[in-house]
DNA sequence: CTCCGTACGAAAATACCTTTCAGGGGTGAC
DNA sequence: GTCACCCCTGAAAGGTATTTTCGTACGGAG
């Protein structure tokens, strides 16, 4: 728990602000999530404010306006501010567009795959924008380096993490990814110092995926966490701490949906980072893996 | 005082911010030049500075950076501030273009972020431009009316498949994702009309995921397939073809992550499409997930 | 040499931002 | 069901940043 627990190790966020206030709504009071979503709202109205307006506007103290400015990773409300002047700019000329509709029930098909694309598109762009690249390196280097690696995660972030488990196997490293929280544990506790642990869960308390991160943790192997809550519980067990983001979600389509997407950006960005540094031994291996896909090529079809 | 005279009549320059300051330069006395100049020359570095910092940056006082942003058409040095702040973050990301390149492996962790995100994003646009709307409907309407569906895919289209069988089962579906190749063939045998069965397979060809929707057919079965070949082998046995997209590889992105993206966005598609025929059904199913995740809810770390 | 006009900065005045503190409301324990 | 505790919250004090005011200095013209 070195590491000084701000979610926003990094500097202040310049353009993933919508991104980061929907990764910390969560954590946020009610007051505070007010402001936030002002914010988020209208970034340009809100520049135009002093922290007396924004209060007034969102019902709320200049107290609480300045808390959420520290939260979001700002040194205070002055900088908030700035930060909120330049997205302006940036989606006055034209990029980062307004919010598309939910997916309704009876949306044609053609607009469902049109929807989900977008919000896809969407999420890989808040994900890329948020994630602290200062931590994913600390863990790159850490996968790279160790001994074993297990996995942890369960529901639907057991699918992520076995892609993980997949990809790092193939290019040698020794990894697996734990499904059943008892053999995790039973797993986890072989481990020591030189190996690694990854847990991933999108809210960050899930236990059967912290459970077995924290065993790991205390036999002293280094530790990573692949959350959208990076406040959670499964992060006072976690060296380095991956952030993946939430998207609004809506009746149609469950935050299981964007979660995943988050998640595995994260993971390929681990992998490939990972193959970068072992790339004296990773390469052969992929080439081996394009071997094999290329006589699968063109059996062509009568 | 509905307001004149000052040199930027209407509302402050947003990006012409640079022209105005050499028009009116010749009209400033030589400290106000010094002020704009530096203005001009580095708008990020001088929205981080106070007017006192500016006033020292430029060798003048804080009267002088007023009167100067003044003349400029602000209010005052606050307003052209945060004027600055938004030119800066424009001009920022005007650049950043250099994400198309392969990834290299020397390329930093920040990079690897941005193409990784870009290529995935790019794999989300080129797959919703090229589903058949038509075929993706006609999947939609076997699934919802399957009395049981079977999904088959082996290496990393298993993780696809067993996210469909997740998605599907979570709003009362009976659906099942094989792994195992002899099981997935064990278990076609079963179906029989009115079931569905899906193969997904990004090369169109893995015999594992072939024979088992074989099976399926010749059973009567309703059969779908998820792949990046729409002429492949396996739409031999398949009465809805949905396609998958393919993204240029390169030695560190394998081929697998981005056939991944592209078929996770066609199952969730699929998904959301049966979860509006289901509606009624389905609903109650997603309100409980929401329940169950609203109960995590802010359990305050530490 | 004196007078006038303008430029400029120091310091006062103000507006704004930040911090501290104490009350209120909710939550968990008993 | 009651109590105690903790944390959110806003009011107000305290501190900075910005704006205004005002006086001085410099340069040119008479």
């Amino acid at each position: 728990m070195k590491e000084i627990f701000t979610g926003a190790s990094a500097p202040p966020a310049p353009a993933a602000l919508a991104a980061k206030v929907r990764t910390l709504a969560p954590s946020m009071t009610r007051s505070m999530q007010r402001v936030a979503e002002a914010v988020a709202q209208d970034p340009a109205g809100c520049a135009a404010l002093t922290v007396t307006g924004l209060a007034e506007l969102t019902g709320t103290s200049e107290a609480t306006v300045v808390r959420t400015a520290r939260l979001l990773g700002y040194p205070g409300y002055r900088d908030l501010r700035l930060a909120l002047a330049g997205l302006a700019a940036q989606q006055q000329s034209g990029r980062a567009p307004a919010v598309t509709a939910d997916i309704a029930v009876d949306d044609p098909i053609a607009d469902v795959v049109a929807k989900l694309a977008y919000d896809e598109q969407q999420t890989l762009a808040d994900t890329a924008a948020a994630l602290d690249t200062g931590q994913l390196g600390a863990a790159v280097a850490a996968l790279a380096q160790a001994r074993r690696i297990d996995v942890y995660g369960v529901g639907a972030s057991s699918l992520v993490g076995q892609d993980l488990a997949q990809k790092l196997l193939r290019i040698g490293l020794i990894a697996h990814a734990h499904t059943d929280p008892h053999l995790a544990v039973t797993n986890a506790v072989q481990l020591r110092s030189g190996d690694a642990a990854v847990a991933i869960t999108h809210s960050g308390s899930t236990g059967d995926a912290i459970e077995p991160l924290r065993v790991a943790f205390d036999r002293g192997a280094t530790t990573i966490a692949i959350t959208g809550r990076p406040d959670g519980p499964v992060c006072q067990y976690a060296d380095h701490i991956l952030t993946t983001s939430t998207a609004r979600e809506s009746e149609l389509r469950p935050a299981a949906m964007s979660s995943r997407t988050s998640q595995l950006l994260v993971v390929d960005c681990l992998f490939v980072g990972v193959a970068q540094r072992t790339y004296e031994t990773a390469a052969p291996a992929l080439a081996a893996s394009y071997e094999a896909l290329a006589h699968r090529r063109s059996p062509r079809t009568r």
